[in-house]
RNA sequence: GGGGCCGUAGCUCAAUUGGUUAGAGCAUCGGACUGUCGAUCCGAAGGUUGAGGGUUCGAGCCCCUUCGGCCUCGCCA
């Protein structure tokens, strides 16, 4: 046994086939602990350390050990021939010019491509090794292939198809052929063919992933997403990322063709710290300021407009940094629009017609244009959320009136101190335990701020005739009050009533969700049912206890209805704005509004707002100076396309639709970002961290 | 900032509720096998039970601290 040294490069054809090439030798052998070249039949090399310029051919040996225990014995199965040359630090373009280029994709062959050669790329996704016949199925983004390698048909490529590993990347040439009879695969869309290997090129080879590809368990969403790489081949993955590109795509095709421009606003912009927190980012020109990441480009597609632009889009990041949820990522993804000399009705009919052109050409679902609306109001009263989930009825239905007259104390309590008394009718409920209400359900809703939750279930009356709530309160109700509420809920036998009493806003906040949660356990959902609907008119403002003074419930540029106008200065609590959501199974997939186009409106929101002349010139001056030049009527939408395409994929992890996502901490686990930075950088920003500036024992120190 | 769930082999999960040497399936490695397709069969290897401390004769299990992930309330004009 010979050492070689660093200086000599092996070049190995085999059997005269230039199947490997040099380089890539190199970061195929880059993982081995050990290299061995073989000459003739001794062992020549022997090498150990990683970054050893040696290649060779060996595509078998796994381990010092592996090698010993075969020993010289592994010289017939191996027919290398050998050459020796100085190595001259080039690698002489050799790796380029023999590779195997695909000319298929491996979801792509059929029946009448049978006959045909054909070079495939991919991965190994699996193999079935029989000893002889060998059969790896081939994935690449569009499916799977299979691939026969038989002795009969090339000795060696058998040989090499053997050691062939999952994850391993290779090119293979062959011929397709169809499989024979009951040895079709109906899982696969290329499963009534095979191809017949009888070249086969190993481009890399893989470490065994940290967990399956193939796998239907699932996997811990830490391992994934510092793995991002293997959990994006999964297909699963690979198919919401071609959905969110079909999204775009469509998006871009739509407003083109509807004559709008798609043009980019700053990523780096003016922090207007109202709403979400800002993402900070330091000028190193301007010491001591900063720029903020858009929360959106609210006041830049305004400007748009101003700037006479009329259409625009724009699929663009926008950030906030408060916690994220399971359908909220600080980095996510809007479908901005803007134009125009429009009312309400033009921006919500482009834009239902561009969300049922995406459920048409991504899922094939037809979606009813136009889509209903619904008001603010009704939304509130019957389903106690400004976005209700109507694929199933369970209206919310006020009964303060009955509630009132009866003699439950915790009911005529709360309605003397000004609150009311809601409930909702569970379809088929009754089967629900006492303690599945009194304990699951009651923990739940107490999340949301509700005391306590009350249920009747509704059974036949004694004398078989008639139906009754029954429960530990109905005593506390005449027979007339409990007729009247299985009336009002239009009840039947086996249901069950739920009734929650507080304050309005607690009493909704409270059913929403209850409502929601029983519409999926009573399985009143079908699968893969949408239903759209737009909210309309909202109220321009709710009033701010805590802060005395008023909250745009959209945006401060959202324009109240005309008629409104006037009650500004009398009655702001009343007026109604000109926004829209739209909303989908529950989901507010997009919102926007007709804009303030008037300088003198805008400054008398700011008031209502609490906002001074002075602070408005501060934050929004710009903009403010802006609509004094000229500024067209205009509205616009934003859609969430991150939340839009967890629809499309069925998805209700955000993460999953987004290729690099941060966990709830807004951690990038493939990064490690965020990070600490070189106190040179930090200085060139004029920047000092304080590590302890909030700990009592610091402060107080001398 | 608050509440909840979770962390055991590379992965997914067990471990008779504090008791002997922490098990299984898959993956990995070795062997056999010419029609499989989540191949099969035989064999092997694989563990600081997230980390640190405590209680105990004895801790994967109980207590405290801490790290990380997820869900959620607040927050998200």
């Amino acid at each position: 046994m010979l050492i070689i040294d660093d200086c000599i490069q092996v070049s190995v054809n085999f059997d005269g086939h230039p199947l490997f090439h040099i380089r890539r030798f190199h970061s195929l052998l880059q993982n081995r602990t050990h290299l061995l070249v073989l000459l003739s039949n001794q062992v020549v090399s022997q090498n150990g350390p990683k970054k050893s310029r040696i290649h060779c051919c060996c595509p078998v040996w796994k381990s010092e050990h592996h090698i010993r225990r075969r020993g010289i014995d592994l010289y017939p199965l191996f027919r290398y021939s050998v050459r020796f040359r100085p190595h001259k630090n080039s690698y002489s373009g050799l790796e380029s010019t023999n590779m195997l280029k695909r000319t298929h994709n491996c979801g792509q062959l059929r029946l009448s491509d049978v006959g045909i050669q054909v070079i495939l790329s991919g991965w190994v996704n699996s193999y079935r090794d029989h000893g002889n016949l060998v059969f790896i199925d081939l994935r690449d983004r569009e499916g799977l292939t299979q691939l026969v390698f038989n002795p009969e048909i090339q000795k060696e490529v058998h040989r090499i198809s053997r050691d062939l590993r999952c994850e391993w990347v290779i090119a293979a040439h062959g011929v397709v052929r169809p499989r024979g009879e009951g040895l079709e695969n109906p899982k696969l869309a290329t499963g009534q063919i095979e191809v017949a290997i009888d070249k086969i090129e190993i481009l890399n080879k893989a470490k065994t992933p940290p967990f399956d590809i193939d796998v239907f368990e699932k996997v811990n969403e830490e391992l994934r997403l510092t793995h991002r790489y293997i959990d994006l081949r999964r297909p699963e993955m690979q198919n919401k990322l071609r959905v969110r590109h079909r999204v775009a795509k469509i998006v871009r095709d739509f407003f083109d063709e509807e004559g709008y421009w798609e043009i980019e606003t700053p990523m780096l912009g003016k922090s207007t710290p109202e709403g979400a927190r800002d993402f900070l980012v330091p000028s190193r020109l301007y010491k001591g300021t900063f720029y903020a990441l858009p929360q959106s480009p609210q006041l830049f597609k305004q400007i748009l407009m101003v700037a006479g632009t009329d259409k625009y889009f724009q699929i663009v990041r926008c950030f906030r940094d408060e916690d994220p949820r399971a359908d909220r990522q600080a980095e996510f993804t809007q479908i901005d629009v803007e134009m125009s000399f429009v009312q309400a009705d033009d921006v919500i009919s482009v834009n239902e017609r561009l969300v049922a052109r995406i459920f048409k050409e991504v899922l094939d679902v037809n979606l009813p244009v136009p889509v209903p609306r619904i008001s603010y109001k009704e939304a509130m009263d019957n389903y106690g959320i400004d976005r209700p989930d109507l694929r199933f009825d369970m209206k919310l239905k006020d009964i303060s009136d009955i509630a009132a007259a009866c003699t439950f104390k915790v009911f005529t309590g709360t309605i003397e101190k000004g609150g009311i008394v809601k409930g909702l009718c569970a379809p088929g409920g009754g089967k629900f335990s006492r303690s599945d209400i009194e304990k699951t359900l009651t923990n739940f809703i107490a999340d949301f701020g509700a005391k306590g939750l009350a249920w009747m279930k509704v059974e036949k009356g004694d004398d078989g005739s008639g139906l009754v709530p029954k429960s530990s309160i109905s005593k506390f109700f005449s027979a007339e009050q409990l007729e009247q509420l299985v009336q009002r809920f239009e009840a039947k036998e086996g249901d069950l009533l739920l009734f929650v009493a507080d304050k309005e806003a607690t009493v909704n906040k409270a059913l929403a969700p209850l409502r929601v949660r029983l519409g999926h356990e009573l399985g009143l959902i079908r699968p893969s049912q949408f239903e759209f609907v737009w909210v309309v008119d909202f109220p321009l403002f709710e009033w701010n206890e805590g802060e005395k003074r008023y909250d745009s419930l959209h945006h401060p540029f959202t324009a109240p209805i005309p008629q409104d106008i006037p009650k500004l200065d009398t009655d702001p609590a009343s007026i109604c704005s000109q926004a829209y959501d739209m909303v989908v199974n529950g989901s507010e997939i997009g919102g926007g509004s007709v804009r303030i186009h008037d300088p003198a409106i805008q400054a008398k929101v700011f008031d209502l707002l609490n906002i001074s002349r002075q602070q408005a010139q501060e934050r929004f001056g710009f903009f403010l100076k802006a609509l004094e030049y000229g500024a067209p009527p205009h509205g616009g939408i934003a859609f969430g396309l991150d939340r839009m395409v967890m629809l499309l994929t069925d998805t209700d992890n955000i993460r999953d639709v987004i290729a690099f996502p941060k966990t709830q901490r807004g951690q990038c686990l493939l990064t490690e970002a965020p990070s600490e930075v070189d106190k040179a950088q930090l200085d060139e920003l004029n920047l000092r961290v304080q590590k302890h500036s909030h700990t009592p024992s610091d402060t107080q120190r001398p």
